[in-house]
RNA sequence: GCGGAUAUGGUGGAAUGGCAGACACGCUGGUCUUAGGAACCAGUGCGCAAGCUUGCAGGUUCAAGUCCUGUUAUCCGCACCA
C-alpha cells in the first residue's frame, strides 16, 4: 500500500472520532482495566515531546487490553489552574479562562494528532466549575472532619510570584516554578492535616506495586522516626521538652538548644538578661532565605540563654540553653538535648562554643569526630546503662523515663501539614465563610461552586492578599449559620487540588449530583495502572493518596489506595544530551516531528529510544530508522504469498509471545526490536501469508495504530483492527528440533554446534566427539569435569 | 552529609550466572541513478596477529556485564529532621 503517512492518520482519527471505538462502556458486568496518565498542565508553550512517551506506553497498554477483551478506561483532561497562566493572562491583559481554552485547544489538537485511544467523552477541566464544584466539596468535608484549619505559620513566600508556596515547592531555597528568592514569613493559611495520615500513607506502601524509587521517595518524604519526648527542669520553672532518637545517650547530654523562634523565649523574657540579643538572632535566622539557611549548615552560630539553665534529668547537672537556627521550630518539640559525643552537628557547635564533650558510647575518637555508629559500641559514662549496646541502651532508658514519669516513647515526621490557600485569582475559591459571631463557617453545599467572580485586574498585591479580596460585592456576604453579615475566604486552593481526586471524576465525568456515582467508583476503582513523572512521587501522588484515603474512611470510595501501580517514565534529553530547555535551544517540538515523519513515526520511535525508566537522549537520525521501518512495513501488503513458512511461522510466535509480555514489563524498546527481526526475516523470505500479516499487523497495531488501520482495511481484515483480537502464541509452534551450542574448553568457546533440542548430556557428548572437532583439544589430557546445559553450552575441564 | 540510580562498540541500547554487543543509528563499499541527505545489497567491537574486550581493583564459580567486597566517576532525590 501507499504510505502517505499524513492521508492516512488524518483518515484513521477521523474514523476513530467518530465510530468512538475507545469509549468505555458503562456496563459493570464486563472486566475492567482503568489505564491512566497524569493529565497535564495546558501551558501556552503546547506539548513538549517529553508528554507522547508516557502517553504512548500507556496507550500501548490500554490498547492491548482493550484487544485482549478488556472494557477499558483511558481518559484524559485538564489540570488547567495555576499560576503560568494567570501570568500570561496578565501580561496579555486576557481573561485566565480564555488562555485556558486557548491552551486546551491546542493541546487536545496535538494529542488527537499522536492517535492516542483517549476516551475524550469523558473529558475533564479542573477550572470547569461543574468539576471545581466537587474539589470545594470535598475541601469541606475535609473542614468538616477537622482536617482543614487555619494557623498563623510560619511560611515560605516567593519574592518573585508573590505568594505562598508549599514546602515541597521550594527547592533549595528557591521557588520552584521562577526560582525566585524564598523568604520566610508569618501568614495565616489554610492547612490540611495530612500528617493525621502519615501513618496510613507509610504503611500501605506495602500493598501496592510502586516502582521502588517511588515508594523510597515516598517513605523519606514522610520520614518517620522513632524516639522519645523527654521533659527537661530548667530554672524557669518551665519544662523543656525534646525529641530525641538517642535517649540512650542522656548522660551525654550537656547542653540544650532551642530553634530561634522557641516560644520559651518570649515566655521568659523578664528572666532572660540578653532578651534583645536574643530577638536579634531571632531576627537574622527570620531574615536568612531558606537559601543561606541551607548554605550555612558548615558554620553554626548560636546565643546563650543568659538567666536560664536546664538540668539533665539522669545526671542532676545544670546544662546551658542555647538558641541556635541549627535547630528547626517545625520539627519534633523544636528543642533538642545536645549530646556533641555523638551528633555530628552538636559536635560541632560544642566546638564552636568550647562546650563539654562526654563520651557515652565507647568505639569511636571523640577527640577527632562524633561517633555516631549504634550498630556496635557499649555504653560508658551512663550509670545504670553502663554495659550495654545502643539498643538494649534505648530500651531501658526509655523505661526510665516512663517510670520516673520524665518521658516516654513517641514517632515524629519530616512530613508537615500541607499549606493549603494560594493568594492568586487563578484557583478554586476556598468555600468558607467569616463571621465574627460563629467564626469560620462552611457555605451550604447548596451554594456550590463558590465561582470565581470576573474581576477587572488579576495582579497579584503586595500585602499578600489574593486579588479576590479587592472585590467587595464578592467578599461581603451573609454568614449562613446567623445570617450577619460575614466576609468570604478571599484564598484560593493551591494547584495540586483538583489532580488530587480527577481520577475518581473521570469514572463519572458528568455527574451533577455527585463527585461520581458510587456505583462508577466501585466499578473502575482502583486505578490499575497509573504511570507518570518521578516528580510528582513526593507532591501529587501523597496528596492524593491522601485524599482518596479520607474518602475512604468517610465511607465514599470502596478502597484505600487508589492506584494499584505505579510505574514512571524517564525523561527525554536533547540531542546534546542535556535537558530539552528554550535557553539551550535543543528543543524538539513534537509538532514538527509528526509533520516531518508521522505520529506512527513518533510514537514507534519514543517507545524505542530506550528503556521506559530512564532517561535518553534525543536523536533525529534514530527516529528515521522508525520511519524506514514503517515504510518497509507498509508495502508488505504486495508481498503476500500463499503458502505458510514454516520458519517464519515460528519467528512469528515467538515475535507474539515476546511482545506479550514485554509489553507488560513495560520493555518497548526489546518488542519494537523483535518486531523489526520479524519484519527482517519476511523480508529475507521475499514474502508472508496472509493469516501471518494479519497477526503481525495486530501486534504492531498498539505501536503504529495509523498505519496498521491502513493496512488492516488493505488486507481485508473485519472491523477496526485496533479492535481486533489480540493473537494468541502456541507454544508448540515455537519449538525447534535442532539447536546450536557452544562448545567449550576450560570455559572457552571454542567451537558451536548443532545439536537435537532437550538432547541428554550423553547423547549430546556423543554428538560433539563424533564432530571430530573435540580431539585437536583434548588429545593427550584429562577430562576432569563435564558440564552440559541443556540447549545451551557443553564445557569439558580438561587438565 | 544522607539516600537512590547508572557505568557495555563511534552512538542509542540488548543480554533467566551459560556463545557479550540483539535491534537500530552512524560509517565503509557496492547496485540503480543526471543526482542523492532516496531505495536496495554486503560489511562493520578493538587489534596486522597471537589475542583483547562490559568504569577500576579484588573475590566466588566449570562459567561473571550479571553475584560478593572495595573503589572511581556521573546523574537524581532529600538536605541542620535531632
Amino acid at each position: 500500500m501507499k504510505y502517505d503517512y499524513k492521508v492516512i492518520e488524518k483518515k484513521w482519527q477521523d474514523i476513530w472520532d467518530e465510530k468512538q471505538p475507545f469509549a468505555a462502556k458503562n456496563d459493570y458486568t464486563k472486566k475492567k482495566y482503568y489505564a491512566l496518565v497524569e493529565f497535564p498542565y495546558p501551558s501556552g508553550a503546547g506539548l513538549h515531546v517529553g508528554h507522547p512517551r508516557p502517553y504512548t506506553a500507556l496507550d500501548i497498554i490500554a490498547r492491548k487490553r482493550r484487544m485482549q477483551g478488556y472494557n477499558v478506561l483511558f481518559p484524559m483532561g485538564w489540570d488547567a489552574f495555576g499560576l503560568p497562566t494567570e501570568n500570561y493572562a496578565i501580561e496579555h491583559k486576557m481573561h485566565p479562562a480564555d488562555v485556558t481554552r486557548n491552551n486546551v485547544a491546542r493541546f487536545k489538537g496535538q494529542l488527537k494528532s499522536l492517535g492516542l485511544s483517549f476516551d475524550w467523552s469523558r473529558e475533564i477541566n479542573t477550572t470547569d466549575p461543574a468539576y471545581y464544584k466537587w474539589t470545594q466539596w470535598i475541601f469541606l468535608r475535609l473542614f468538616r472532619k477537622g482536617l482543614a484549619y487555619k494557623k498563623d505559620m510560619n511560611v515560605n513566600w516567593c519574592t518573585h510570584c508573590k505568594v505562598v508556596l508549599a514546602n515541597e515547592e521550594v527547592i533549595a531555597g528557591e521557588c520552584e516554578r521562577c526560582h525566585g528568592e524564598v523568604v520566610h514569613k508569618t501568614k495565616s493559611q489554610w492547612m490540611l492535616k495530612i500528617t493525621d495520615y502519615a501513618d496510613k500513607l507509610l504503611d500501605d506502601l506495602d500493598t501496592v506495586d510502586y516502582v521502588e524509587r517511588v515508594k523510597l521517595a515516598e517513605r523519606n518524604w514522610i520520614g518517620r522516626s522513632y524516639g522519645a519526648e523527654v521533659d527537661f527542669d530548667t530554672t524557669a520553672g518551665d519544662k523543656l521538652r525534646v525529641f530525641t532518637t538517642r535517649a540512650d545517650t542522656l548522660f551525654g547530654a550537656t547542653y540544650m538548644v532551642i530553634a530561634p523562634e522557641h516560644p520559651f523565649v518570649d515566655k521568659w523574657k523578664d528572666k532572660l538578661k540578653n532578651y534583645d540579643a536574643l530577638m536579634d538572632y531571632r531576627g537574622m535566622a527570620a531574615r536568612k532565605s531558606e537559601f543561606e539557611r541551607a548554605e550555612l549548615v558548615k558554620e553554626k552560630t548560636g546565643v546563650m540563654l543568659d538567666g536560664v539553665k536546664a538540668v539533665n534529668p539522669v545526671t542532676g547537672k545544670e546544662m546551658p540553653i542555647f538558641v541556635s537556627d541549627y535547630v528547626l521550630v517545625t520539627y519534633g518539640t523544636g528543642a533538642i538535648m545536645a549530646v556533641p559525643a555523638h551528633d555530628e552537628r552538636d559536635y560541632e557547635f560544642a566546638k564552636t562554643y568550647n562546650l563539654p564533650i562526654i563520651e557515652v558510647v565507647a568505639g569511636g575518637d571523640i577527640s577527632k569526630e562524633a561517633y555516631t555508629d549504634v550498630s556496635e559500641g557499649k555504653m560508658i559514662n551512663s550509670g545504670f546503662l553502663n554495659g550495654l549496646d545502643v539498643a538494649e541502651a534505648k530500651e531501658k532508658m526509655a523505661e526510665y523515663l516512663r517510670a520516673h514519669n520524665i518521658g516516654d516513647r513517641t514517632v515524629k515526621y519530616k512530613l508537615r501539614d500541607w499549606v493549603f490557600a494560594r493568594q492568586r485569582y487563578w484557583g478554586e475559591p476556598v468555600p468558607l465563610v467569616w463571621c465574627e459571631h460563629c467564626g469560620w463557617q462552611p457555605v451550604p453545599e447548596s451554594e456550590l461552586p463558590i465561582k470565581l467572580p470576573e474581576v477587572a485586574t488579576y495582579e497579584p498585591t503586595d500585602n499578600g492578599e489574593s486579588p479576590l479580596a479587592t472585590i467587595t460585592e464578592w467578599v461581603n456576604t451573609t454568614c449562613p449559620k446567623c445570617g450577619a453579615d460575614a466576609k468570604r475566604e478571599t484564598d484560593t486552593m493551591p494547584q495540586w487540588a483538583g489532580s488530587s481526586w480527577y481520577f475518581l471524576r473521570y469514572c463519572d465525568p458528568h455527574n451533577d449530583n455527585e463527585m461520581a456515582s458510587r456505583e462508577a467508583m466501585d466499578y473502575w476503582m482502583p486505578v490499575d495502572w497509573y504511570n507518570g513523572g518521578m516528580e510528582h512521587a513526593t507532591l501529587h501522588l501523597l496528596y492524593s493518596r491522601f485524599w482518596a484515603k479520607f474518602l475512604y474512611d468517610e465511607g465514599l470510595l470502596s478502597c484505600p489506595e487508589p492506584y494499584l501501580k505505579r510505574t514512571a517514565h524517564g525523561m527525554i534529553l536533547g540531542e546534546d544530551g542535556e535537558k530539552m530547555s528554550k535557553s539551550r535551544g535543543n528543543v524538539i517540538n513534537p509538532d514538527d516531528v509528526v509533520n516531518e515523519y508521522g505520529a506512527d513515526t513518533l510514537r514507534l520511535y519514543e517507545m524505542f529510544i530506550g528503556d521506559f525508566e530512564k532517561s535518553a537522549p534525543w536523536s533525529t537520525n534514530s527516529v528515521k530508522g522508525c520511519k524506514r521501518f514503517l515504510d518497509r512495513f507498509a508495502v508488505l501488503d504486495e508481498m503476500i504469498v500463499r503458502e505458510k513458512d514454516e520458519e517464519l511461522e515460528r519467528e512469528l510466535h515467538r515475535t507474539i509471545k515476546k511482545v506479550t509480555s514485554d509489553i507488560e514489563d513495560m520493555k518497548f524498546n526489546t518488542a519494537i526490536a523483535a518486531m523489526m527481526s520479524f519484519m527482517n526475516s519476511v523480508y529475507a523470505k521475499g514474502g508472508i501469508d496472509i493469516e501471518s500479516l494479519k497477526s503481525f499487523t495486530i501486534i504492531l497495531c498498539p505501536f503504529s495504530p495509523h498505519i496498521c488501520e491502513e493496512m488492516w482495511a488493505s488486507i481485508g481484515g473485519k472491523g477496526l483492527c485496533s479492535l481486533a483480537l489480540w493473537p494468541v502464541y502456541d507454544e508448540e509452534k515455537i519449538k525447534v528440533t535442532e539447536i546450536e551450542i557452544a562448545v567449550q574448553i576450560n570455559s572457552k568457546v571454542k567451537f558451536t554446534l548443532s545439536l537435537p533440542a532437550g538432547c541428554d548430556e550423553e547423547s549430546a557428548y556423543d554428538i560433539i566427539e563424533k564432530s571430530g572437532k573435540l580431539n585437536q583439544y583434548i588429545e593427550g589430557k584429562t577430562i576432569v569435569k563435564k558440564i552440559y546445559i541443556k540447549d545451551r553450552i557443553f564445557n569439558i575441564v580438561i587438565r
